[in-house]
DNA sequence: GTTAATACCTGTTCGC
DNA sequence: TGCGAACAGGTATTAA
């Protein structure tokens, strides 16, 4: 699940419990999950406190007041789980431990282990190779449709592949970019190259309110059900058309003249290997 | 340089 | 009911 929203939703439900804590312990239950856990993670950790959670597209990083930077990544499968106090025994996929010395646990749980840990010196991380070759967060003011049809101009790939690949747009996954396309009533088909001007316009703005919305249902998630089994990051939110294949297209809002009720039929395709959600009637 | 296919890993769902 | 196949929200790497 893990794209940009829920990524934020984690960093906000951690703030309170670790930002200006001292970590009293850091275990990393086993060697690796994408790649190898630095050696020394949990040494390098203990006793030192978070100084600052900030958030680039869909890393978390983590500053510690040794001038070192966790980045965070929760790929596809990763949770993470928090128990301010009287933690549940640890269960089969909690890979990383995190306690703080006023007695909170934070677990890292990621089954498919497409996630990832490492350390780098923060005068570094603007450097670290997944970080620099990130494009633009899409919630920047700065990031408009002018920025955003810059970026897409001349690419021959569908505009679903493009908005997926991070050094055009950072933070967007699968799912948000079926919504995206959705609300912006642009086929996931339609060469990104063609998508200009006012299309642009229309796509950005739909990106960032499809991100805020998603950002919003998380945070009221954290703030109304503390989940006794301390999940964060997930929570109920539902999609307009993804996981919604043959069902009628349930809101055209995006202008046009069908009034909102375009009869078209949600359809699934594949593309580059991935599900897509689109409908085909008002989008195009 | 750009784009598409492949690999990584485990759990769940689907179809016969 | 059982079992193998297909699929799942990400990204680095390889191949074309």
């Amino acid at each position: 699940m893990p794209e940009l929203p829920e990524v934020e939703t984690v960093r906000r439900g951690l703030i309170p419990i670790m930002e200006g804590q001292v970590l009293s312990r850091v275990v990393a239950r086993r060697p690796d999950l994408r790649f190898p856990i630095p050696d020394g993670f949990g040494q390098q950790l203990t006793g030192r406190r978070v100084v600052r959670l900030d958030r680039r597209a869909k890393y978390l990083l983590i500053h510690f007041d040794s001038g070192v930077v966790l980045i965070w990544h929760l790929g596809m499968s990763g949770r993470v789980l928090i128990f301010e106090r009287d933690p549940p025994p640890e269960e089969k996929h909690d890979h990383i431990i995190f306690e703080t010395e006023s007695g909170a646990v934070v677990r890292f749980n990621d089954t498919r282990r497409y996630g990832f840990v490492d350390l780098v010196d923060g005068d570094a991380l603007d450097t670290y190779p997944m970080i620099a070759k990130l494009g633009p967060e899409p919630l920047d003011d700065s990031f408009d449709g002018a920025a955003l049809a810059l970026r897409l101009k001349n690419r021959k790939t569908p505009i679903k592949a493009a908005l997926l690949d991070q050094s055009v747009v950072a933070g967007l996954g699968n799912i948000y970019v079926s919504e995206a396309l959705h609300r912006a009533g642009i086929s996931p088909r339609r060469l990104a190259g063609t998508v200009q001007g006012g299309r642009a316009v229309k796509l950005i703005v739909a990106i960032k309110q499809v991100l805020r919305d998603a950002i919003a249902a998380g945070g009221s998630s954290l703030r109304d059900h503390r989940q006794p089994n301390g999940e964060l990051g997930y929570f109920q939110h539902s999609f307009v058309v993804y996981d919604r294949a043959g069902q009628p297209c349930p809101r055209c809002d995006h202008g046009g003249d069908h009034g909102g009720d375009c009869g078209g039929v949600i359809q699934q395709i594949v593309q580059s290997g991935r599900s897509t959600f689109f409908c085909s009637a008002c989008q195009r």
